[in-house]
DNA sequence: TGGTTATTTGGTCAAATAGACAAATACTGG
DNA sequence: CCAGTATTTGTCTATTTGACCAAATAACCA
């Protein structure tokens, strides 16, 4: 198994995308700048548990936040990741 | 958070893909089908363990398997998840 | 400075995951 | 049918994850 590390790098990335409200807060932000609140509300979970998973999604370099006054504005980094739906939506279709 | 179902089941496929071993899996089975004894001596760990991550990829319709006289030949289903390894090269890129 | 709002971090708990080994299952060939 | 090979499944253990609440931090405004 060469190349271990790349893997396991990848993995990370991939990982960071798997999970419903991770997903969901991509999307949101394929529309637009938000900050933490605005995806609170949305997501209807605790402030800390999406502030959790928003570090998820900045440590893997999907995102990335500026400060804006007291507020922390999140925004998507490579959109190339919208592209990663279409395939499982392929998927999907095989699937059935 | 409108389509939630959408988001788990998306994620439930990411998911499967998050994993090295199982990354490692798919990008062999690019190159073409498979046994699970391939496969096992290639990783070098216990052959129930790659079963497992087999099962994994077949239950989220990424691969799937044929009979073969005794075996097991594994196979791609859906070579689009390659170019989701591309996206996450540019992520990485971009994390830099 | 003190109060208010926005966000992150620490602690805890339950559930999910990945690994190993052993046992079960499935198929082949004598 | 029996032995051998290939694969899957059951069980156990250690680790990770995701959720909540409460407390800490940061920045604004009066």
């Amino acid at each position: 198994m060469l190349q271990e590390e790349r893997y396991t790098y990848m993995a990370g990335v991939m990982k960071a995308l798997a999970h419903p409200t991770r997903l969901f807060i991509v999307d949101e932000l394929s529309k637009g700048p938000r900050n933490v609140g605005e995806l609170t509300e949305m997501v209807g979970m605790d402030m800390s548990t999406i502030s959790r998973h928003l570090s998820v999604l900045k440590q893997n370099g999907i995102i990335a936040a500026k400060k804006q006054n007291n507020q922390m504005i999140y925004h998507l980094l490579c959109p190339c990741v919208l592209d990663m739906y279409k395939c499982v939506i392929k998927i999907k279709e095989q699937a059935e």
